[in-house]
DNA sequence: GCATATTTGTCCGTATGTATA
DNA sequence: CTATACATACGGACAAATATG
């Protein structure tokens, strides 16, 4: 059973098991639970942009109901995970180039800033540098997921630098919202593997208590992963509208 | 009549003609508008930190059944300006001087990395002097209100030299909270006043198009505002608990 | 500590408006 | 223009949790 829903088509196997998915089961609501659940499937790449979300077959897969289901619905709305067409549904967002420039436009604000005002050494570059090792291992062993997702840390930790929680969370939504884009790239390993040496590399600088050349390496770091990221999201507008 | 809940009352005049606030009647969801009356009635201080938000009540008041405003409850969270808590209720949210530091820490990351990146003179520029002559005249006017308000807009201009769409929706969710803390100081104008010849000066080194300048002063509002911001902050968080 | 009243959490059925075929 | 499908919003129902006396 494969459920046709708009043009992308919504495997009944992505849908399988979604009911028990049994991370934070408790303490949340239904919705946020649902929220959760539809989040991961997007991170880890088996909801794909343009995906459309049918109420009522998902509300079925999740075992809760339309209402609840709206309400997830909404959160990934401000989250900008999924998007509200009117009157024709919700959808996995699809990212153009201008959402890649604004995003990394604000990576730099939290990032580069983080770095600036930092006090070093910081116990975060400890999170930083368990990022960098989990993905030299990742990488060792081909898995592409895997680099991916410790470089996402990796960078998460420099914000937490800042010493603001809202500004990690700001992160958070950033790296989810680019999570949508690294997807669309034909090979995730050949983007993120260049980025393994320099990522050692600058935590190397950081660990020495020298911000000024972490931001330069950061900087140039960020504009490349742009210019690749926003190359992606161009070709992957032309192909499917 | 007046609604006694939990503690802090919400007068019923505040509720009056909350139904017909014809701003943005058309376009939006009902959630959406409703949310938009609960805010304003936030930030302009009417609905103080601490409130109960009784479904029932408020439902009636703003002519949206339950589920609807249980979404505009939703969307309010989302921004962290009420606070949901477990089968007892939605409340206008109270925040703690650790809220304001971070939040300080967030603005310092977005305002003087808007201006270590930005390229003057810039269009944004246009926005900030409007904010500056709005909030001169005011201040002459002895419009408490309206000087908070072209303050914040000052601010938010800023953080829009960054050019990211994203940059400035963060801004003004950071702005939005530090509304509810703007609130808690007895005098309001004692403490925006003095800053409008800060920014008058900034904007002037700004045109002049000297960023290192700028930063110099607009660190130093920062730290100022922030110091006065989490005072008032622990001061009431020891009045009511 | 106990019983009652109130409020919230969740879900359903339905009516209305709107976009698409 | 009609018909269909869907989103939107409402009101009601019931269980569960909480506040009140």
């Amino acid at each position: 059973m494969s459920l046709r829903a708009g043009g992308s088509e919504l495997q009944a196997w992505v849908l399988a098991d979604l009911s028990r998915d049994s991370r934070v089961t408790d303490r949340a609501s239904a919705a946020e639970r649902a929220a959760d659940m539809l989040r991961e499937r997007m991170i880890d790449g088996y909801l794909r942009p343009g995906t459309r979300l049918p109420e009522d077959a998902l509300g079925e897969a999740l075992s809760v109901s339309r209402n609840t289901l709206r309400e997830a619905f909404r959160l990934l709305t401000h989250e900008r995970l999924v998007e509200h067409r009117l009157n024709r549904g919700v959808f996995v967002r699809r990212l153009g180039p201008d959402d890649v420039h604004d995003l990394y436009r604000l990576r730099r604000l939290l990032e580069l800033g983080a770095l600036a005002g930092a006090v070093l050494p910081a116990p975060a570059l400890d999170d930083a540098r368990r990022a960098v090792e989990a993905g030299e291992l990742a990488a060792a062993r081909d898995d592409h997921q895997g680099v991916g997702t410790s470089n996402m840390h990796f960078h998460a930790a420099i914000v937490s630098l800042s010493a603001s929680r809202r500004a990690q969370e700001v992160m958070r939504g950033v790296l989810a919202e680019l999570r949508l884009v690294f997807h669309e790239v034909d090979d995730p390993m050949r983007l993120h593997e260049p980025y393994l040496r320099r990522n050692r590399e600058l935590l190397t600088v950081l660990e020495r208590g020298d911000p000024a050349a972490g931001e330069r390496i950061l900087g140039e770091y960020l504009d490349d992963a742009e210019a690749e990221l926003a190359a992606a999201a161009e070709l992957n507008q032309h192909d499917h509208g």
